[in-house]
DNA sequence: CGCTCAATTTGATCCAGGTCAAAGCGCGCG
DNA sequence: CGCGCGCTTTGACCTGGATCAAATTGAGCG
């Protein structure tokens, strides 16, 4: 196990590095700015002690404020069910923004927190909005940046209306991969830092069948599971289990019907 | 059907009115903007002639130039899923917007086809970009659009991940209901424009399993069902089925209300 | 009118995945 | 170093809703 190339951990010299510096502007709200217009935004975002794993960032129905940046870490959102459960929303790597759905009336619908050690970025929104205003490029940012998560929520209302368990934690694995991926990790070898129940409850799924989805795609040589180090062994079979579930025997595929 | 107090069908003298005349105002983009930054954002408005049941507004991977505002009648939006079959994304009544998922990457991502006679009001992007950089009030105003489109979105795959099957239905009437009052339209009298098949792709459930619920709330005197006309009897019950779905005893409801 | 076709309802059966229960196990802590 | 606790795994069972099938209704139409 100590030769996984390079881990999604926290490396503490990336955490208060100035925007156009961060080597997630690629990802983040920068994307697309010219320089001087980064540096702009940059005079606007604070950066604040890390949180420590369980700190919260915001909860439901705080006064909204800023809007929040993951630099390094992982937060997840949440919100509690009428019978007192925690229900997941979402998690939010490096690079993602939270607080998105609090511009509509002003308060937090959700709660925020961290999933590990995790470094935040915030912007004041009543700043960003001014600036949008004098930067074309950025208010074109800011509406790409909620649009693209409306996107991604219609994905998951799909997954969760029409898919099987077995597609629902195949996708969530591909999701987790391609976007430790697109942050420099490895795309095949990382670490969950979310249990297995914060999983299923994000996937509409029993903790227990998580489990028992990560125990047979092991016995299927897909993956590697330990806890919470995965390894993804065949990414194919992964994909195929995603995009056509429909001839779906577990074992050695074979097109009948 | 011909006692029906006022009903959520298309009224043909709305179809040409310019935003400030419009019944929409309160509900749609103008929502809290000044009176002439209202005219300057009905400059911009194209309104075409309306769209029978089944026509096409916008296909996915069709370029994205403008967004929609449905002002009459009832939009489907939906995608393919990967065995072919059409998933619903969502239902749209008048002063709903489409077409915010495509800001992202400039591609629909998904089909838009009306569900009867539609009348729409056609925004160019482009122009709704460089009116929102003039006037802060727009640009708040369309943040706010597309962060309550992220919060709803939130709702609904909190209701797709948890809810059993009589939940969602009831959800999905309480949903209607609301809309269709703050339209001015009957809230318990009502037609639905949509199938039992695509409110069963919207929910998530079978078609008949919807036809089954939709009887159930009938013979629980919670609803009148016929065909596509639906009159809500016992507004609380339904909310209650929504709130705490734990302790559901199904039959012998107490009529108490 | 009677025919056709699509939408809906209703019935019967089956199974994916939820629930309950009981071990494992690894980690922190006194 | 051993204890206890929270997380995870695994097993056994059961049910909500999917699926398959058939009957019913109704709207459009020659």
């Amino acid at each position: 196990m100590s030769d996984v190339p390079e881990k999604n951990v926290i490396s503490l010299d990336r955490i208060k590095v100035a925007c156009r510096d961060c080597s997630l502007s690629t990802l983040c709200l920068p994307m697309g700015l010219r320089a001087d217009d980064v540096d702009r935004l940059d005079a606007i975002v604070k950066r604040n002690r890390p949180l420590q794993r369980g700190d919260h960032l915001f909860r439901t129905g705080e006064a909204f404020r800023n809007l929040y940046v993951v630099k390094t870490g992982a937060v997840k959102t949440f919100t509690q069910t009428n019978d007192g459960e925690e229900q997941v929303v979402g998690f939010h790597l490096p690079g993602e923004v939270l607080g998105l759905d609090a511009i509509q009336n002003g308060l937090h619908g959700c709660n925020a927190r961290a999933l590990e050690t995790t470094a935040i970025c915030e912007l004041p929104f009543e700043r960003l909005e001014d600036l949008a205003s004098n930067l074309p490029s950025l208010q074109h940012q800011m509406f790409r940046l909620l649009s693209k998560e409306i996107g991604q929520e219609a994905d998951m209302m799909a997954l969760l209306g029409r898919s099987t368990a077995e597609e629902r934690v195949a996708s969530f694995l591909l999701s987790l991969s391609d976007r430790f991926r697109r942050r420099g990790f490895s795309a095949t070898d990382f670490f969950l830092s979310m249990s297995r129940q914060e999983i299923g409850s994000y996937l509409g799924l029993a903790l227990e069948t998580v489990s028992r989805l990560f125990t047979r795609f092991q016995e299927e040589k897909i993956l590697k599971v330990e806890r919470k180090h995965v390894q993804i062994l065949d990414v194919d079979r992964l994909r195929a289990i995603v995009t056509h579930q429909m001839a779906c025997e577990h074992h050695h595929a074979q097109p009948t019907t």
